[in-house]
DNA sequence: CCTACCGATCGGTAGG
DNA sequence: CCTACCGATCGGTAGG
Protein backbone atom coordinates (compact mmCIF):
# COMPACT_ATOMS: atom_id res chain seq x y z
CA UNK A 1 0.00 0.00 0.00
CA UNK A 2 1.44 3.01 -0.59
CA UNK A 3 0.61 5.24 2.15
CA UNK A 4 2.11 2.74 4.93
CA UNK A 5 5.27 3.02 2.28
CA UNK A 6 5.31 6.91 2.58
CA UNK A 7 4.57 6.22 6.35
CA UNK A 8 7.75 3.94 7.08
CA UNK A 9 10.27 5.92 4.70
CA UNK A 10 9.27 8.87 7.20
CA UNK A 11 9.71 6.70 9.94
CA UNK A 12 13.00 5.34 8.67
CA UNK A 13 14.10 9.30 8.08
CA UNK A 14 13.34 10.45 11.28
CA UNK A 15 15.07 8.21 13.07
CA UNK A 16 17.98 8.28 10.99
CA UNK A 17 17.78 11.94 11.44
CA UNK A 18 17.83 11.35 15.58
CA UNK A 19 20.47 8.48 15.22
CA UNK A 20 22.76 11.33 12.96
CA UNK A 21 22.89 13.90 15.69
CA UNK A 22 23.36 11.32 18.55
CA UNK A 23 25.98 9.55 17.48
CA UNK A 24 26.83 10.78 13.86
CA UNK A 25 26.27 9.39 10.52
CA UNK A 26 29.66 7.34 10.54
CA UNK A 27 29.12 6.19 13.97
CA UNK A 28 25.58 5.03 12.78
CA UNK A 29 25.08 1.50 11.61
CA UNK A 30 22.09 0.30 9.25
CA UNK A 31 21.59 -2.44 11.97
CA UNK A 32 20.79 0.65 14.21
CA UNK A 33 18.57 2.02 12.52
CA UNK A 34 16.68 -0.94 11.49
CA UNK A 35 15.97 -1.63 14.68
CA UNK A 36 14.79 1.51 16.07
CA UNK A 37 12.25 1.22 13.45
CA UNK A 38 11.49 -2.35 14.22
CA UNK A 39 12.87 -3.82 11.42
CA UNK A 40 15.97 -6.00 9.99
CA UNK A 41 18.76 -4.53 8.06
CA UNK A 42 18.12 -5.80 4.72
CA UNK A 43 14.20 -4.62 5.49
CA UNK A 44 15.36 -1.06 4.82
CA UNK A 45 16.67 -1.50 1.54
CA UNK A 46 12.70 -1.51 0.41
CA UNK A 47 12.06 1.83 1.56
CA UNK A 48 15.39 3.66 1.19
CA UNK A 49 18.54 2.95 -1.76
CA UNK A 50 21.24 3.17 1.29
CA UNK A 51 22.73 5.23 4.08
CA UNK A 52 24.33 7.94 2.02
CA UNK A 53 20.18 8.76 0.33
CA UNK A 54 19.31 9.18 3.82
CA UNK A 55 22.22 12.07 4.27
CA UNK A 56 21.35 13.41 1.40
CA UNK A 57 17.49 14.02 1.64
CA UNK A 58 17.95 15.22 5.09
CA UNK A 59 20.41 17.69 3.84
CA UNK A 60 18.89 18.68 0.64
CA UNK A 61 15.47 19.03 2.10
CA UNK A 62 16.91 21.56 5.15
CA UNK A 63 18.67 23.17 2.46
CA UNK A 64 15.78 24.44 -0.02
CA UNK A 65 14.01 25.21 3.31
CA UNK A 66 16.40 27.27 4.44
CA UNK A 67 16.29 29.02 0.63
CA UNK A 68 12.47 28.89 1.04
CA UNK A 69 12.40 30.71 3.96
CA UNK A 70 15.05 33.65 2.68
CA UNK A 71 13.28 33.65 -0.55
CA UNK A 72 9.78 34.40 1.77
CA UNK A 73 11.13 36.91 3.93
CA UNK A 74 13.22 38.90 0.96
CA UNK A 75 9.59 39.26 -0.63
CA UNK A 76 7.94 40.10 2.22
CA UNK A 77 10.33 42.81 3.99
CA UNK A 78 11.95 45.91 2.14
CA UNK A 79 14.19 46.92 4.99
CA UNK A 80 17.60 45.05 6.17
CA UNK A 81 16.79 45.30 9.82
CA UNK A 82 13.49 44.16 9.60
CA UNK A 83 14.70 40.64 6.85
CA UNK A 84 17.58 40.32 9.91
CA UNK A 85 15.00 40.51 12.44
CA UNK A 86 12.89 38.02 10.60
CA UNK A 87 15.90 35.78 9.15
CA UNK A 88 16.70 34.94 12.95
CA UNK A 89 13.50 34.59 14.27
CA UNK A 90 13.41 31.94 11.42
CA UNK A 91 16.61 29.90 12.11
CA UNK A 92 15.37 29.40 15.34
CA UNK A 93 11.58 28.34 14.99
CA UNK A 94 13.49 25.80 12.37
CA UNK A 95 16.02 25.20 15.50
CA UNK A 96 12.99 24.50 17.99
CA UNK A 97 10.44 22.85 15.12
CA UNK A 98 12.91 20.11 13.61
CA UNK A 99 15.81 20.31 15.72
CA UNK A 100 16.78 16.80 15.32
CA UNK A 101 16.69 16.88 10.66
CA UNK A 102 19.07 20.59 11.43
CA UNK A 103 21.56 19.01 13.45
CA UNK A 104 22.16 16.54 10.74
CA UNK A 105 22.60 19.75 8.23
CA UNK A 106 24.46 21.06 10.54
CA UNK A 107 27.31 19.01 11.41
CA UNK A 108 26.94 15.55 8.91
CA UNK A 109 27.00 17.14 5.64
CA UNK A 110 30.14 16.40 5.56
CA UNK A 111 29.67 12.90 5.11
CA UNK A 112 27.89 13.65 1.67
CA UNK A 113 29.73 11.66 -1.46
CA UNK A 114 31.75 14.02 -3.75
CA UNK A 115 29.14 15.35 -5.83
CA UNK A 116 26.71 16.04 -3.62
CA UNK A 117 28.86 17.76 -0.87
CA UNK A 118 30.15 20.11 -4.25
CA UNK A 119 26.48 20.90 -4.77
CA UNK A 120 25.43 21.40 -1.13
CA UNK A 121 28.73 23.85 -0.63
CA UNK A 122 27.67 25.76 -3.53
CA UNK A 123 23.95 25.86 -2.05
CA UNK A 124 24.88 27.00 1.46
CA UNK A 125 27.59 29.69 -0.29
CA UNK A 126 24.59 30.89 -2.04
CA UNK A 127 22.23 31.54 1.25
CA UNK A 128 25.47 33.31 2.76
CA UNK A 129 25.39 35.24 0.31
CA UNK A 130 22.38 36.36 -0.09
CA UNK A 131 22.22 36.90 3.73
CA UNK A 132 25.42 38.90 3.46
CA UNK A 133 24.28 40.93 1.14
CA UNK A 134 21.17 42.52 3.70
CA UNK A 135 23.69 42.80 6.16
CA UNK A 136 25.77 44.72 3.33
CA UNK A 137 22.80 46.92 2.55
CA UNK A 138 21.87 47.72 6.45
CA UNK A 139 25.45 48.76 6.69
CA UNK A 140 25.56 50.90 3.61
CA UNK A 141 22.11 53.03 4.43
CA UNK A 142 24.00 53.88 7.87
CA UNK A 143 21.40 51.12 9.57
CA UNK A 144 23.87 48.77 11.13
CA UNK A 145 27.61 49.75 12.14
CA UNK A 146 30.12 49.33 10.00
CA UNK A 147 32.14 46.02 9.98
CA UNK A 148 33.24 43.18 7.80
CA UNK A 149 29.95 41.81 6.59
CA UNK A 150 31.69 38.18 6.49
CA UNK A 151 32.42 38.29 9.72
CA UNK A 152 29.35 39.64 11.00
CA UNK A 153 27.20 37.39 8.91
CA UNK A 154 29.34 34.41 10.99
CA UNK A 155 28.74 35.69 14.25
CA UNK A 156 25.22 35.91 13.88
CA UNK A 157 25.00 32.62 11.83
CA UNK A 158 26.88 31.32 14.89
CA UNK A 159 24.86 32.89 17.42
CA UNK A 160 21.70 30.91 16.50
CA UNK A 161 23.04 27.37 16.45
CA UNK A 162 23.60 26.10 19.89
CA UNK A 163 19.79 26.70 20.01
CA UNK A 164 20.09 23.48 18.04
CA UNK A 165 21.71 21.18 20.67
CA UNK A 166 20.05 22.85 23.86
CA UNK A 167 16.72 22.88 22.49
CA UNK A 168 14.25 20.49 24.49
CA UNK A 169 10.34 20.11 23.78
CA UNK A 170 9.86 19.94 27.13
CA UNK A 171 10.77 23.38 27.50
CA UNK A 172 8.56 24.58 24.91
CA UNK A 173 7.31 27.64 27.21
CA UNK A 174 10.48 29.29 27.11
CA UNK A 175 11.20 29.24 23.44
CA UNK A 176 9.56 32.70 23.20
CA UNK A 177 11.59 33.96 26.03
CA UNK A 178 14.88 32.55 24.08
CA UNK A 179 13.83 33.88 20.63
CA UNK A 180 13.18 37.37 22.25
CA UNK A 181 16.37 37.87 23.95
CA UNK A 182 18.60 36.11 21.08
CA UNK A 183 17.25 38.66 18.52
CA UNK A 184 17.61 41.42 20.96
CA UNK A 185 21.54 40.43 21.70
CA UNK A 186 22.55 39.84 17.75
CA UNK A 187 20.56 43.03 17.16
CA UNK A 188 22.06 45.18 19.76
CA UNK A 189 25.42 43.98 18.34
CA UNK A 190 24.62 44.98 14.62
CA UNK A 191 22.43 48.40 14.87
CA UNK A 192 24.30 51.50 14.97
CA UNK A 193 24.11 53.39 18.15
CA UNK B 1 65.08 6.74 22.48
CA UNK B 2 62.37 8.39 24.85
CA UNK B 3 63.08 11.82 22.10
CA UNK B 4 62.10 9.87 19.39
CA UNK B 5 59.10 8.54 21.37
CA UNK B 6 57.82 11.36 22.27
CA UNK B 7 58.16 12.91 19.29
CA UNK B 8 56.54 10.45 17.31
CA UNK B 9 53.71 10.44 19.54
CA UNK B 10 52.88 14.04 19.10
CA UNK B 11 52.91 13.77 15.36
CA UNK B 12 50.57 10.89 15.90
CA UNK B 13 48.55 13.76 17.97
CA UNK B 14 48.33 15.89 15.68
CA UNK B 15 47.93 13.97 12.67
CA UNK B 16 44.91 12.29 14.74
CA UNK B 17 43.51 15.87 15.48
CA UNK B 18 43.63 16.79 11.77
CA UNK B 19 41.63 13.33 10.52
CA UNK B 20 39.41 13.73 13.60
CA UNK B 21 38.12 17.26 12.25
CA UNK B 22 37.58 16.28 8.83
CA UNK B 23 36.49 13.25 8.89
CA UNK B 24 34.96 12.63 12.31
CA UNK B 25 36.66 10.06 15.04
CA UNK B 26 34.45 7.45 13.92
CA UNK B 27 34.85 7.80 10.12
CA UNK B 28 38.87 7.86 10.79
CA UNK B 29 40.46 4.75 10.91
CA UNK B 30 43.65 3.77 12.74
CA UNK B 31 44.73 2.17 9.08
CA UNK B 32 44.03 6.37 8.07
CA UNK B 33 46.23 7.55 10.80
CA UNK B 34 49.29 5.00 10.51
CA UNK B 35 49.09 6.15 6.75
CA UNK B 36 49.27 9.70 7.54
CA UNK B 37 52.33 9.56 9.94
CA UNK B 38 54.26 6.91 7.72
CA UNK B 39 53.63 3.71 9.58
CA UNK B 40 51.86 0.49 9.85
CA UNK B 41 48.82 0.09 11.51
CA UNK B 42 49.92 -2.03 14.32
CA UNK B 43 53.31 0.13 15.09
CA UNK B 44 50.82 2.82 16.21
CA UNK B 45 50.56 0.90 19.30
CA UNK B 46 53.95 1.23 20.23
CA UNK B 47 53.04 4.98 20.86
CA UNK B 48 49.27 4.80 22.01
CA UNK B 49 47.24 2.21 23.48
CA UNK B 50 44.30 3.03 21.16
CA UNK B 51 42.25 4.76 19.33
CA UNK B 52 39.65 5.93 22.34
CA UNK B 53 42.95 7.23 24.21
CA UNK B 54 43.69 9.94 21.73
CA UNK B 55 40.10 11.29 21.97
CA UNK B 56 40.24 11.14 25.24
CA UNK B 57 43.74 13.36 25.63
CA UNK B 58 42.65 15.26 22.81
CA UNK B 59 39.35 15.90 25.02
CA UNK B 60 41.00 16.58 28.24
CA UNK B 61 44.06 18.21 27.19
CA UNK B 62 41.67 21.50 26.24
CA UNK B 63 39.67 21.15 28.65
CA UNK B 64 42.32 22.13 31.42
CA UNK B 65 43.66 24.32 28.87
CA UNK B 66 40.37 26.55 28.93
CA UNK B 67 39.98 25.48 32.68
CA UNK B 68 43.51 27.28 32.91
CA UNK B 69 42.64 30.29 30.91
CA UNK B 70 39.08 31.03 33.13
CA UNK B 71 41.60 31.05 36.33
CA UNK B 72 44.38 33.27 35.18
CA UNK B 73 41.43 35.65 33.69
CA UNK B 74 39.57 35.44 36.76
CA UNK B 75 42.74 36.62 38.76
CA UNK B 76 44.03 39.10 36.16
CA UNK B 77 40.91 41.07 36.18
CA UNK B 78 37.75 42.13 38.84
CA UNK B 79 35.32 43.35 36.60
CA UNK B 80 32.78 41.49 34.72
CA UNK B 81 33.39 43.58 31.17
CA UNK B 82 37.26 43.11 31.16
CA UNK B 83 36.68 39.33 31.79
CA UNK B 84 34.37 38.72 30.01
CA UNK B 85 36.10 40.46 26.89
CA UNK B 86 39.25 38.50 27.67
CA UNK B 87 37.75 35.88 28.05
CA UNK B 88 36.42 36.16 23.91
CA UNK B 89 39.82 36.84 23.40
CA UNK B 90 40.77 33.77 24.94
CA UNK B 91 38.87 31.57 22.91
CA UNK B 92 39.47 33.46 19.65
CA UNK B 93 43.25 33.18 20.46
CA UNK B 94 42.64 29.30 21.04
CA UNK B 95 40.54 28.97 17.80
CA UNK B 96 43.62 30.36 15.60
CA UNK B 97 46.31 29.09 17.39
CA UNK B 98 45.55 25.51 17.31
CA UNK B 99 42.11 24.96 15.68
CA UNK B 100 41.95 21.21 14.69
CA UNK B 101 42.74 20.19 18.23
CA UNK B 102 40.21 22.25 19.16
CA UNK B 103 37.47 21.38 16.53
CA UNK B 104 37.66 17.45 18.00
CA UNK B 105 37.11 18.98 21.23
CA UNK B 106 34.13 20.66 20.18
CA UNK B 107 32.74 18.17 18.07
CA UNK B 108 34.22 14.92 18.66
CA UNK B 109 33.81 14.48 22.66
CA UNK B 110 30.82 12.76 22.33
CA UNK B 111 32.54 9.40 21.08
CA UNK B 112 34.14 9.70 24.85
CA UNK B 113 33.25 6.28 26.36
CA UNK B 114 30.67 6.57 29.25
CA UNK B 115 32.95 6.67 32.17
CA UNK B 116 35.15 10.12 30.46
CA UNK B 117 32.19 11.31 28.62
CA UNK B 118 30.62 12.05 32.45
CA UNK B 119 34.17 13.33 33.80
CA UNK B 120 33.79 15.35 30.50
CA UNK B 121 30.90 16.81 30.51
CA UNK B 122 31.17 18.01 34.51
CA UNK B 123 34.19 19.54 33.33
CA UNK B 124 32.64 21.90 30.53
CA UNK B 125 29.31 21.99 33.33
CA UNK B 126 32.07 23.69 35.58
CA UNK B 127 33.32 25.69 33.20
CA UNK B 128 30.06 26.98 32.25
CA UNK B 129 28.66 27.66 35.30
CA UNK B 130 32.01 29.99 35.93
CA UNK B 131 31.39 32.26 32.88
CA UNK B 132 27.63 32.24 33.75
CA UNK B 133 28.38 33.81 36.72
CA UNK B 134 30.53 36.03 35.73
CA UNK B 135 27.73 37.36 33.75
CA UNK B 136 25.63 37.96 36.32
CA UNK B 137 27.46 39.72 38.10
CA UNK B 138 27.81 42.16 35.22
CA UNK B 139 24.05 42.19 35.11
CA UNK B 140 23.89 42.84 38.84
CA UNK B 141 25.99 45.88 38.44
CA UNK B 142 23.94 47.32 36.00
CA UNK B 143 26.71 47.25 33.50
CA UNK B 144 25.18 44.23 31.51
CA UNK B 145 21.41 44.33 29.98
CA UNK B 146 19.45 42.29 32.05
CA UNK B 147 18.93 38.99 30.27
CA UNK B 148 18.60 35.31 31.28
CA UNK B 149 22.65 34.47 31.98
CA UNK B 150 22.35 31.06 30.07
CA UNK B 151 20.90 32.52 27.12
CA UNK B 152 23.62 35.10 27.18
CA UNK B 153 25.98 32.74 27.93
CA UNK B 154 25.20 30.25 25.06
CA UNK B 155 25.13 33.34 22.62
CA UNK B 156 28.18 34.13 23.50
CA UNK B 157 29.90 30.84 23.22
CA UNK B 158 28.23 30.18 19.85
CA UNK B 159 29.16 33.21 18.33
CA UNK B 160 32.70 32.60 18.72
CA UNK B 161 32.97 28.68 17.42
CA UNK B 162 32.62 29.61 13.54
CA UNK B 163 36.20 31.00 13.89
CA UNK B 164 37.43 27.11 14.75
CA UNK B 165 36.04 26.01 11.33
CA UNK B 166 36.74 28.97 9.24
CA UNK B 167 40.04 30.06 10.52
CA UNK B 168 43.44 29.52 8.45
CA UNK B 169 46.37 30.10 8.73
CA UNK B 170 47.02 31.65 5.64
CA UNK B 171 44.79 34.28 6.97
CA UNK B 172 46.72 35.41 9.79
CA UNK B 173 46.94 39.11 8.84
CA UNK B 174 43.39 39.49 9.32
CA UNK B 175 42.98 37.79 12.56
CA UNK B 176 43.37 40.74 14.54
CA UNK B 177 40.35 42.33 12.48
CA UNK B 178 38.44 39.04 13.09
CA UNK B 179 38.93 39.29 17.01
CA UNK B 180 38.14 42.75 17.64
CA UNK B 181 34.83 42.53 15.41
CA UNK B 182 34.01 39.74 17.52
CA UNK B 183 34.48 41.07 20.52
CA UNK B 184 32.99 44.64 19.42
CA UNK B 185 29.63 42.70 18.11
CA UNK B 186 29.02 40.90 21.27
CA UNK B 187 29.99 43.52 23.70
CA UNK B 188 27.75 45.61 22.29
CA UNK B 189 25.02 42.87 22.69
CA UNK B 190 25.99 42.71 26.17
CA UNK B 191 26.58 45.87 27.50
CA UNK B 192 23.52 48.09 28.75
CA UNK B 193 22.93 51.41 26.58
C1' DC C 1 9.46 -8.31 5.08
C1' DC C 2 12.65 -12.15 6.33
C1' DT C 3 16.91 -15.58 6.47
C1' DA C 4 21.22 -16.41 4.80
C1' DC C 5 25.16 -14.54 3.46
C1' DC C 6 28.78 -11.62 0.77
C1' DG C 7 33.37 -9.07 0.54
C1' DA C 8 35.43 -5.27 2.84
C1' DT C 9 37.05 -3.10 6.65
C1' DC C 10 37.27 -2.25 11.49
C1' DG C 11 40.36 -1.94 16.13
C1' DG C 12 43.61 -4.49 17.92
C1' DT C 13 47.00 -8.70 19.22
C1' DA C 14 50.76 -12.26 18.63
C1' DG C 15 55.14 -12.85 17.86
C1' DG C 16 59.31 -11.59 16.45
C1' DC D 1 58.72 -1.33 13.71
C1' DC D 2 56.90 -5.14 10.71
C1' DT D 3 54.03 -9.39 8.84
C1' DA D 4 50.40 -12.23 9.69
C1' DC D 5 46.18 -12.56 11.40
C1' DC D 6 42.02 -12.39 14.78
C1' DG D 7 36.86 -11.87 15.72
C1' DA D 8 33.48 -8.37 15.06
C1' DT D 9 30.96 -5.51 12.39
C1' DC D 10 30.10 -2.85 8.34
C1' DG D 11 26.75 -1.66 4.04
C1' DG D 12 24.41 -4.17 1.12
C1' DT D 13 22.54 -8.31 -2.09
C1' DA D 14 20.24 -12.81 -3.33
C1' DG D 15 16.37 -15.06 -3.22
C1' DG D 16 12.11 -15.97 -1.78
Amino acid sequence: MAETEISKKQQIMEAAARLFRDRGYSATSMRDLAKAVHLQAPSLYNHISGKQEILKEICFQNARRFAAGLERIESDYSEPEDRVRALIEFHLEVATSDATSITSFNDEWRHLEAAELEAFRQQRKSYERRFRSIIEQGMQQGIFRTADPAIVLYTILSSIRWVYDWYQPERATEIEQVKAEVIGFVMAGLLEK
